[in-house]
DNA sequence: TATAAGGTCTGTATGGACTACAGGCTCAAG
DNA sequence: CTTGAGCCTGTAGTCCATACAGACCTTATA
């Protein structure tokens, strides 16, 4: 299709909605402009589809698996960890067996997280409750986490 | 004290176990060696002692700091996170006012962690489940953090 | 329709948080 | 008193982004 036509179906040839270009899904995700280049680069994310002019142009489906990539690092996973928990999307060739494996591997990982999370927040909340007063408590958080 | 004599006390001149070169502290927090000097360096961790011939010495108290920044650090804080949060255990000067806003932040921050590893671990659990027949599960991995 | 403004492209440079290495000193063992 | 392991410092390299430079595309306005 001739970019001259493209115009008239707002970039993409289907829904106008569905077609951001990098700008609008940096600012729908909460991601720096930049880095929706950089994870295409490293292949976190696909390749976009492109216009006649070579602009990329994204659909939902790039929103979503942005967004999670975006949180999962907030979240402390690697980048090889997400890579993990993304083929779980993206299979299609692994058995059964693998991806139970995987899941199992990082459903470990994942609950460690929250039992140590509970603990700081544990400590948190009575460090808050205590403070109301005049009194600041001895603050525990170290043993929090002391294992 | 003359170093020939610290010889005589296992580096320090207190508890032998207290005393840890860099190579122990490392090994006790699986803390990669360099790292240890590095955060040192950007004042995350306390200058610590030196013997006379100027070899770090370590104390519990160094393990469980060092402990707690990893494990923070796994968990998705910023070194700036966790600075706060150690301001909470090095406070003196802090009014109370001060503390508490400083814990409540952190609060909402921690348990919106817990709620995002929460859908990722129901996701997670799940798939295990399921894929513990022949059939692979569509993966809805994506839509547990779709917000 | 000329042009200015703003968005996008590529490649490259910079920055933060580590991590590894080089060259020299210290220490415990033999 | 030498040898090897461990520690010191400073510096270089890596990984994960983030920022910039110079050129092209698109849209609005004169």
């Amino acid at each position: 299709m001739d970019y001259r036509l493209k115009r008239y179906f707002n970039v993409t040839a289907g829904n106008p909605e569905e077609g951001l270009h990098r700008a609008k899904l940096a600012k729908h995700t909460g991601c720096n402009l930049e880095t929706v280049r950089y994870y295409e680069k490293i292949g976190m994310m696909p390749d976009p589809p492109r216009t006649a002019a070579g602009y990329r142009v994204y659909n939902e489906g790039h929103v979503s698996r942005l967004r999670f990539i975006l949180r999962a690092r907030e979240l402390g996973f690697s980048i090889e960890d997400i890579r993990g928990l993304l083929r779980l999307v993206d299979r299609g060739t692994q058995t059964c067996a693998e991806v139970q494996q995987l899941t199992e591997a990082h459903l470990a990982d994942v609950r460690n997280k929250i039992r140590d999370l509970k603990r700081i927040e544990a400590v948190l909340a009575a460090t808050a409750a205590q403070c109301s007063g005049e009194v600041v408590p001895d603050c525990p958080v170290l043993d929090a986490l002391a294992s």
